[in-house]
DNA sequence: AGCGCCCCGTAC
DNA sequence: GACGTACGGGGCGCTA
């Protein structure tokens, strides 16, 4: 008999698929009265699917048995750790049993066998019996069972393009070792929904690669001393009887006394009628049409969810009328709720599902979005009214979601980071929980109030912090800037990147077959795990250098660079990291988050995320676009002005350092600024005691080093490192400068002392940063604060000289009507986009308001430069 | 599949 | 441990 004549059998796993299924994302699939039905919806959409597309002759559904089964009374211990199925799920296993029954799909189970023994049963004698038989089943334990006429079917969610029929070679393909191993590698990595313990520390990677090594679980318990991973090695010791019970957990028994019975088995048709009654009790509306059932259709699911709409408010009318009494004088606080978490429509008019609104505190109303955007444009007239006051969290999502806002009275995002820029999260209901200790209950209308609660409580902090001036001078008229900046978004070219990616793909793939060559083992480069095992076990590299005991085994550049000295491997690792990083990070991952209706890049500015003051970028991250190294800059060329325009670029030059004069006084620093000297040249010639002429490339890349170690709280240790010399070499260094540069010294010793009595730094505007580790005991804590505390002040004062700028020239922007648009923040860089008519104005502007923003005792220099794209510039 | 952690690398 | 501030990708393990 020819294999295309063989008939085929179907088992399907069926707790497998109805745990797959209630996992699934599909929450809202309820009957009118709320009972869940996303389980036999999608069981039977998945078991409709199979029949149609492969057309078995013969199928079963294996249900696990009610009762206790042999592993239980077996490994009593381990079953009591399973954790009970969640009721929400238990209650849709009924209508997955009735669901078969109407569709005449025979459901077996054996009293004391779970599922998988009697799959395995069936699947031996059906194959016994000439059949060609395919276990329907996800689960990688299954796969033990693979050949001698047995396959398994691992099902996509794409449809039956995306299913996978495993053979003996795709079971290889997929686990890594062939089906006689598959136990073995269950057994160490476990199963959590098979309740198969495994052992911890060792997951999918890891049993695969210690089997493939030893052969069998048994064998790689007696060779767990040899194992070279630490962790792999520890687990492999101490949980020995675990491994030993999860290998006779995972291992499917054969022996079930179950007759296969085909008469049983054989394919039928549905009872339509049962069928129909079913389906028009779940709510499945458009299957019942399907069947060509003749019964009326009740409402679908999801319908029903959106009726039950319970807002205050009834109508958008209602709305205007309510904002339209609206007393003057009081302070009207505003809330928008979202469609949805994903931010993807966010800022482009549609993410709004509701507003919520409230004149004091204990009232609120709510009003669903109306189609005809009625709502919100009643919202809108009240939001741009600058007269009326408003209290809202998010100024700036308010103002990208729902337009042009004056007159924000209290951001209160705002005032809770400037109370706490080292906590992470700002969002709403961690500041009313924080705050008021307030837990929200969804009440429409129930935010507003909260707001109004919330906002005078947080004010009065400010004000008592001295934070109010860089709330209102600053951080509360940053909001719209950012807004606009965001809205605009920045173009980015995606044929240049299209081009460099393939490119580059091909570079790497010639890359890793080098460096499978040199390591004569293919192996993921991407995995520093992998690669460290190659390293120092295979190829016995060792650093000559000692490291800490946490990255004894790291596979870092510095270290490769060093391990590049005796091997060629190292070297050709650097290589492709370079390529596939960027390739990943920018090349690969920028033109996704192209805008489609905008062809541009809308990044996300966080204006609460840094503990300094500092703004943030993401989704994508346009503040870490390469610039350093050639590969580098050939992204940042793709970064190019839209057809009639050209980007200027204007940024500080030196500003942190500056800011350290100014807050130092140090005379040779200052001298050194208000000259217009290059200041590491001038650092190199103090340190070194070498004229600018005779400074040799070293020289200045020394003292480049020390000048950036210097903002960042320097140590010998770090400047060691960094320049790849001795400690005592840097400290000597350290010292040198120190004493040429003494304002410098006793500012950074002020600032420390200054801070151990207030447990806080500020900007020169006032803005705070708490640091209590600065008395910490711990000696570790307590360094790392200091670095903190000297670097925060510098750091953050910048950031509120950029931000006070970007006030400034988006005002002038809008006031003198250029065209021209501010596009990004890079921390000391502007970047814009302009008619080259409005060039040379711009450059003028910018320029003034840059270096002017606040007069400091040392000159703010800016360089401005112009170009096509964000490379090629001057 | 999604999350959290680690390692690593990009920017200023 | 290791000079500051961020974000993000891939690997890996855990958990639902």
């Amino acid at each position: 008999m020819s294999a295309a004549e063989k008939k085929k059998l179907f088992l399907v796993d069926a707790m497998a698929h109805i745990y797959r299924a209630f996992y699934v994302p599909m929450d809202r699939l309820r009957t009118r009265d709320g009972v869940p039905t996303k389980v036999p919806y999608l069981f039977g959409n998945i078991v409709r699917r199979i029949l149609k597309e492969y057309q078995p002759d013969y199928v079963g559904i294996v249900f696990d048995s009610k009762g206790p089964t042999f592993r239980d009374k077996l490994f009593e211990r381990y079953k009591a750790k399973r954790p009970p199925m969640p009721d929400e799920l238990a209650m849709q296993i009924p209508f997955v049993r009735r669901l078969c029954e109407a569709m005449r799909l025979p459901v077996l189970e054996m009293n004391g066998y779970e599922a998988d023994d009697v799959l395995g049963a069936l699947a031996q004698q059906g194959a016994k019996k000439g059949l060609e038989v395919v276990l329907v089943s996800n689960d990688k334990d299954m796969m033990q069972l693979v050949g001698n006429g047995v396959r398994t079917l691992r099902t996509g969610s794409g449809g039956a393009k995306s299913d996978t029929l495993v053979d003996e070679g795709k079971v290889e393909e997929i686990l890594g070792v062939p089906p006689q191993q598959v136990v073995d590698v269950m057994a160490l990595m476990g199963d959590t929904i098979d309740n198969i313990p495994g052992a911890k520390g060792i997951g999918e990677k890891g049993a695969v690669e210690l089997i493939r090594k030893y052969g069998s679980v048994e064998n790689a318990l007696d060779h767990a001393d040899e194992v070279s991973n630490k962790r792999y090695r520890e687990a492999l010791q101490q949980q020995r009887e675990q491994v030993m019970l999860s290998k006779q957990l995972a291992t499917i028994a054969l022996d079930v006394p179950l007759e296969l019975d085909l008469h049983l088995l054989e394919s039928r048709q549905p009872d339509v009628a049962a069928l129909a009654a079913l389906y028009r009790e779940l709510g499945f509306t458009s299957l019942l049409k399907e069947l060509g059932a003749d019964a009326a259709a009740p409402p679908g699911p999801g319908a029903a969810a959106e009726k039950t709409d319970f807002a205050q408010l009834a109508t958008a009318g209602e709305f205007r009328a309510w904002l339209e009494k609206l007393p003057k004088s009081a302070a009207l606080a505003v809330w928008l709720n979202l469609e949805s978490e994903g931010r993807e429509t966010e800022g482009f008019g549609t993410g709004i599902a509701s507003v919520e609104v409230s004149r004091g505190e204990g009232e609120g109303r709510a009003v669903w979005v109306d189609e005809k955007g009625e709502a919100l444009r009643a919202l809108g007239t009240v939001l741009a009214d600058g007269k009326r006051a408003k209290v809202v969290h998010d100024a700036k999502l308010m103002e990208l979601l729902a337009g042009p806002v004056a007159g924000i009275r209290h951001a209160t995002q705002l005032y809770s980071y400037l109370l706490r820029p080292t906590t992470a999260n700002h969002n709403f209901a961690d500041c009313a929980l924080r705050h008021l200790n307030a837990v929200l209950t969804g009440a429409p209308g129930e935010r507003a109030a909260i707001l109004q609660r919330l906002a005078p409580v947080l004010r009065q902090q400010v004000e008592e912090q001295g934070l109010a001036e860089v709330y209102e001078t600053i951080d509360l008229p940053l909001a719209p800037v950012l807004a606009a900046m965001e809205r605009t978004g920045v173009r980015v070219d995606p044929a240049a990147l299209e081009e460099m990616s393939r490119a580059m793909e091909k570079e790497i793939r010639r890359l890793e077959k080098e460096i499978w060559e040199l390591a004569g083992v293919e192996f993921n480069v991407n995995s520093p795990m992998q690669l460290a095992e190659i390293l120092f076990d295979k190829l016995n590299l060792q650093t000559a250098t000692k490291r800490g005991k946490a990255k004894a085994r790291s596979t870092a550049v510095d270290v490769l660079e060093e391990l590049s000295a005796s091997h060629p491997l190292p070297g050709k690792i650097i290589e492709y990291r370079e390529i596939a990083k960027l390739k990943s990070t920018y090349v690969d991952a920028l033109p996704k988050l192209i805008h489609p209706a905008t062809g541009r890049l809308h990044t996300s500015f966080n204006q609460t995320g840094t503990a300094t003051g500092r703004l943030s970028s993401s989704d994508p991250n346009l503040q870490n676009i390469p610039v350093r190294s050639e590969l580098g800059r050939q992204i940042r060329a793709a970064f190019a002005a839209e057809k009639g325009k050209v980007l200027l670029s204007a940024d500080y030059s030196q500003i942190e350092l500056r800011i350290m004069a100014h807050f130092s006084g140090d005379k040779v620093l200052v001298e050194a600024f208000r000259n217009g000297e290059d200041i590491h040249a001038r650092t190199a010639q103090e340190v070194f005691g070498v004229g600018p002429l005779a400074q040799t490339a070293e020289h200045r890349r020394a003292a480049k080093a020390i000048n950036f170690g210097i903002i960042y709280g320097l140590s010998a240790f770090g400047l060691a490192q960094q320049l790849g010399i001795e400690q005592r070499e840097a400290a000597k260094f350290i010292g040198a400068y120190f004493q040429r540069y003494s304002g410098v010294k006793e500012y950074l010793e002020r600032t420390l002392e200054e801070t151990r009595k207030t447990s806080q730094v500020k900007t020169l505007f006032g803005r705070i940063r708490p640091i209590p580790e600065i008395t910490a005991p711990q000696m570790q804590l307590r360094n790392f604060a200091e670095r903190t505390a000297l670097n925060s002040p510098l750091q953050g004062t910048a950031a509120d000289l950029i931000k006070l700028a970007m006030i400034a020239i988006e005002r002038r922007l809008r006031a003198e009507k250029y065209k021209a648009r501010m596009i990004l923040q890079v921390h000391d860089e502007l970047l814009f986009e302009t008619p080259p008519g409005e060039l040379e104005n711009l450059k003028e502007m910018v320029r003034k308001e840059m270096q002017g923003v606040r007069k400091l005792d040392v000159p703010l220099v800016v360089d401005v430069k112009a170009g096509a794209n964000w490379r090629d510039m001057q």
